[in-house]
DNA sequence: ACCCAGTACCTTGCATAAAAAGGTAGTGGG
DNA sequence: CCCACTACCTTTTTATGCAAGGTACTGGGT
């Protein structure tokens, strides 16, 4: 069958591809936003995403139920959908933020290294 | 023209999609190394590399003047390919040291949000 | 003298992922 | 009632990471 809903075991060979799943989840923790909303939140933080690749990366994630969304009217223009974490949502973000914590671990005792020899 | 040789105007984007380049430098820069080299010390660190992506990135990254090498004849076995940082890999090298701590601060500044709604 | 296991280098082809570009539709103002 | 704006989504292109496959040099055993 191999249906995995996200292949924990993996996730971090799929962190080092990749930041920008962690970084969504990271962004949408912190209430109910909609895709411009988190444009502009990881763009504050400088960290650029575009449209094309964002809407696949919230259908993906809501099918791996890790999100959910509810449709909000708004004052000028078609309605949004505003997203928010699942309860497995929180915990995977949980799981993503010890991996990034390795990784940027890793990382720097390499610099370390680098450091010593300079 | 458009003949760039490494673009660091688009570094940061680079990072994030992949950190493979930057950590391959890094390990380099403790000293010559040859491919098995810097897979075991990639490895000591918890950063998963295979050779058919390695070999690919040393070429690229020899093509680009980041690295430079030196055939050194083995006890057993063919002659290996010991690598080094060029002058330009080393200021390439910083730079993206630099790049690495910003992305860090980011990817904190926005985790330090997500624990304060929770 | 010759084969074979071990090591090292490199390339090809595939799967996946990001980005660019293009497409549909609701809304409100003029 | 059209047009600009916003929002959502899909399609196509491009790049990347990896598995797998391929060549070649070496030294040891027979």
């Amino acid at each position: 069958m191999d249906n995995k809903i996200f292949d924990m075991e993996n996730a971090r060979a799929q962190m080092r591809k990749s930041l920008l799943e962690y970084c969504i989840l990271l962004a949408i923790s912190q209430g109910e936003l909609y895709a411009s909303d988190i444009l502009s939140e990881l763009k504050a933080d400088n960290l650029i995403v575009v449209e094309g690749t964002l809407y696949p990366m919230l259908s993906r994630l809501k099918s791996d139920s890790l999100l959910e969304y509810s449709w909000k009217e708004s004052k000028a223009g078609p309605p949004r959908k505003y997203y928010r974490l699942t309860g497995e949502g929180k915990r995977t973000l949980e799981q993503l933020t010890l991996t990034w914590q390795e990784l940027t671990s890793s990382i720097n005792s390499l610099i370390k290294k680098y450091e010593k020899n300079n």
